[in-house]
DNA sequence: CGCCCTTCCGAACGATCGTTAGCCTCCACA
DNA sequence: TGTGGAGGCTAACGATCGTTCGGAAGGGCG
């Protein structure tokens, strides 16, 4: 792939995350490389293909992170690991992350099928994590480990909405676990 | 207003969730109140004017929700009734919660900027219940408040995107709340 | 009855949409 | 040195966008 071609997949990420795919038009693509909007189908044959493309690599992105994560050690280890790993893709990649949030759903066709399919495979990754930590006795054994994820995930897919680019995300993604392992009750709460 | 009017609101909260603002046309709302697109404009002045009205009634809901929230009592049952209170607006509303979460960064000029005070505003109610919670010492003392918060947040600004409307939510958000307080660490955890 | 106000129609407006076409330039490589 | 393909230009396409306008029903009220 061109360098010409790589700018345009980033400026569609960055355009389609803050203006929305139906919100950004060719000409505002094209303004962003500073050609004319014509000129843009010399790389692509729609604009459907670049809100393909972003999202696809946002799926990428974020199975990669969590590849990244061992598959055996304590499973409260796996999950801060998890957590960390998605919280990085955000806060790098935020632009592309939006799409792969919230712009997806404009994806027609298999594409749509198939994207939805890798986001839903995505979120099994995350969910096994907690369900064989209750399994192995490693959280507690009357654990909502359905639950215990859904929030896990909420938090994660929420933060496209206020993180900062570029932030240290760790130190954030171990609060997010201590607090979900610990909980926040009081020492001498009934 | 008239029962028209309302209709012409409630199609557009629908379709505004459904296709997103930029992804429903002006023709799109005119065929689901069955006349033609120029007839809209009998009942307003413009499609931003929709978008403003349905994100309003968005934040009037989650207010009214939080407002039948006691403003004492033990904390842990009021962040409870918070989170039953705003899943219940989601739930029961989820054309106009989805707005409210997803569409209103399409407003602008002084009601974007009127919105996303109401937002703040809103989202600082929820945030004092964890601080109130921790000053009283209901909740731990060394708890991080801002995170808890956020967290809850999280869970319930996510929710659009997967709530069935109409469920019973109570059930969910005690879930929540049982896990926000009492944490998934397992009892011979080290 | 006569008037007005609401509601809708039908047609049209100019602007912008995504996309196509033909042509030109320039550089890599045979 | 000749050639081809990549990448850009300008112009235009038909479609659709949000909005405007004049007129026609129709019901409520004087």
């Amino acid at each position: 792939m061109s360098a010409r071609r790589n700018e345009l997949t980033r400026a569609a990420a960055r355009l389609f995350a803050e203006k929305g795919y139906h919100g950004t038009s060719v000409g505002d693509l094209a303004e962003a490389l500073g050609m004319q909007k014509g000129s843009l189908y010399s790389h692509i044959e729609s604009k459907a293909d670049l809100l393909w493309e972003v999202a696809s690599e946002g799926a990428a992105a974020f199975h990669a992170a969590l590849d990244g994560v061992p598959e055996d050690g304590p499973v409260l280890d796996r999950i801060r690991d998890a957590l960390r790993a998605h919280l990085r893709v955000v806060a790098e990649q935020l632009d592309v992350a939006t799409v792969f949030v919230r712009e997806w759903r404009y994806l027609e066709g298999e594409r749509r099928e198939a994207f939805v399919a890798e986001r839903r495979r995505y979120e099994e990754r995350f969910r096994a994590l907690f369900r064989e930590g209750r399994e192995l006795g490693e959280l507690r054994t009357d654990l909502d480990d359905g639950t215990a994820a859904l929030l896990a995930l909420s938090a994660v897919n929420w933060a496209y909405t206020w993180l900062r680019p570029g932030s240290d995300t760790d130190p954030l993604a171990d609060r997010f676990t201590a607090l979900l392992v610990d909980g926040m009750r009081g020492y001498n709460t009934p």
